[in-house]
DNA sequence: TGAAGTTTCGTTAACGTTTACGGTTCTAAC
DNA sequence: GTTAGAACCGTAAACGTTAACGAAACTTCA
């Protein structure tokens, strides 16, 4: 215990060379020999060698450079992604951590042009929201030839080449929503409805069997819906919805895996159904708040969209660092809210909010002393 | 934007002086005079001055030693704190971080012995878990004096002078208990029973608090009965939950807010009322799996040990790395385990404890390859 | 006044890595 | 057999901080 790290002059030294082959050896930089290349690669292993990351950065003096790739917040989730991200570069010691923020107006909107930005400004690493993962997949293989990692957040695009993926597990997602809705009916009959996004993304697709599965195997007395798919479209849900309303009168919970929400409730209300509904919802936003403190929204999946964007934002800083990372696939697991933890997270989201503006100042006071010199 | 940080160089040549008299004044080292001190340190203040860290350490070679005083683990509960403490530790860019572990064998035992050490050692920092706040107390006041900041973890020593403490919120933990208990009964009637360690313990207070306060205001038809103390006795646990189920036949659920889970199942299962009782547990150990996969416990409240050494460790070395912290109080929202998403949490556990070794393993072959050295 | 001691301050060598430059040796073409 | 050019390799100067060593100025007491 306690040994003095290896260091380049070690491996130089044991072989009788110098510094410079060895580092050189090391980085695949031109003009070492095969030969004394895979002496130094040999050495370097049976030592032990692990680069000293201090002397790295103070010598190179260069910057990480890191894209975000996400939407502007119709609600508050990726701003609450973006600030995560934001929170976890701030707190890297070495601050030798730079974001780009190239936030894409709408749904599909300007993703592959924020892809061709990154890439053609070299950045060192991505973090994207691949909302069109089909699409959005040759971007990715692209941005790794060119040897930046790409981290996807909340949607996963596979076989993209992509270097790993954090979002909320959509197993315990949908299994938690069906033993809490089965538990809420607590033995009564009745149907339910899920609605979501689209089944040909995967996670809600996943979710929606993992609902299924557990509602099955737990409360076989409910019975299941086909999936509603609202495509985050507010009309579609509340016409969807008006409809399933109509021709379900035995309809007694509903889980909405998706954002859109406030439609269903409105359809809910309009159809006079909505006292006879155990609703269980997902994330939480501003308009969510009302419904869940008066009832009508029995509980609420949080997606904690804050820790994926720490999460993200770990996983590419530990690539880039340390040129491999752990894990390559983070599964959150959801937390629930209910009126009775609801202020705990209301609070929290604004003690949140507050010292993101104290960070933003620390900013600008660190900037504006750079002006005075 | 982009304006090379300042050095000390900087403040050097803006005063007319030399980088040792400036590092002297910044560190309070003796051999400056009061009038070039004060000059330094306005100087470096309008400047703007930030220590660049990766130099720092390259040049002081410090390394950074934590002390941990936690519990041998009956249950897993603080095996895993000190997992992510390691994790945590490991995942330090810069590696200048030396965590000694000093386990006490049970509870309040060894606790100031391992102030004592920790102090002789003149560690860097403390996280404890102070099992017994009014006997610590004065012994985290020690350490704070001699510079040494302390960390409190799972339960804070109130007016002990420690940096920050690191929980489970009980409010939200007794909150969403209460909530979960009331939707789960679904508006049937009967008593209550809360089972906790002692009400002299401030978190445990508060928990039953924030349990009766949602009780009564979302679910006015059901009575909370006065708490029961366990003291972490099995023994004294199954005595008086028999006497608790004898004494109240009308009693519908059970919310034990300890760990002691086992001896009030088998009370309650030895006294025939078990299919009568929802029951809402803490925790989440090997014993508990099969009675929340049976449906005997509806849910439990899982504490996220790993979490809070997490947050415990970072709390301490961010203070260390930057001479200030930013939080002194997390208080980490609980995670709900039912039967639905039992298994996602059961695997995350294992998969960590393979992180783990997979850790350790590393270590071992690094010191390996420092012995051939 | 001078020697001895104290306080204050400037200089310099580390720390481990990167990078640029200058010096070898080797190959190939005349 | 010389020479141009390439391929390989060693050296040294950075990066910002710390820490140790002296030099200078200033005090104190004979």
């Amino acid at each position: 215990m306690g040994k003095p790290p290896t260091t380049l002059r070690d491996i130089a030294k044991a072989l009788g060379t110098s510094i410079g082959s060895v580092h050189r050896a090391l980085h695949d930089h031109p003009g070492v020999s095969p030969m004394t290349k895979a002496r130094v690669l040999q050495m370097s292993r049976t030592l032990g060698y692990r680069p000293n990351l201090a002397a790295r950065y103070l010598s190179s003096q260069k910057t990480l450079r890191i894209s975000v790739h996400t939407l502007q917040g119709t609600t508050s989730f990726w701003d609450e992604v973006r600030s995560g991200i934001r929170q976890e570069a701030a707190s890297v010691l070495l601050e030798n951590v730079e974001i780009e923020f190239r936030t894409c107006p709408r749904l599909g909107e300007g993703e592959e042009e924020a892809f061709a930005a990154a890439i053609r400004d070299q950045v060192d690493g991505i973090i994207t929201f691949p909302s069109r993962p089909q699409i959005l997949r040759s971007w990715i293989r692209r941005a790794s030839r060119a040897k930046i990692p790409v981290v996807c957040v909340a949607t996963d695009a596979p076989n993209s080449g992509r270097l790993g993926i954090v979002a909320v597990d959509t197993l315990a997602s949908g299994s938690i929503a069906a033993d809490l809705m089965g538990r809420f009916l607590g033995g009564r009959e009745g149907s339910i409805a899920v609605t979501l996004f689209d089944m040909a993304i995967t996670e809600h697709a996943e979710k929606y069997a993992a609902f299924e599965s557990t509602l099955k195997t737990f409360y076989p007395n409910l019975l299941l819906l086909k999936p509603i798919e609202d495509h985050d479209v507010d009309k579609e849900a509340y016409r969807k919805c008006c409809k399933l309303f109509e021709e379900h009168p035995d309809l007694s919970g509903v889980y909405i895996s998706t954002e859109a929400s406030i439609p269903v409730l409105k359809a809910a209300s309009d159809r006079k159904v909505l006292d006879r509904l155990t609703i269980i919802t997902t994330d939480l936003f501003p308009d969510l708040v009302p419904q869940i403190r008066s009832g009508v929204v029995a509980a609420t999946i949080y997606q904690r969209p804050r820790a994926q964007g720490q999460m993200a934002f770990r996983m590419v800083h530990e690539f880039l660092a340390e040129g491999a990372s752990r894990s390559h696939q983070v599964s959150l697991p959801p937390h629930l809210v209910m009126r009775g933890n609801l202020d705990f997270f209301l609070q929290r989201q604004s003690q949140e909010a507050d010292q993101e503006k104290v960070n933003q100042l620390r900013e600008i006071s660190r900037d504006r002393a750079a002006d005075f010199a």
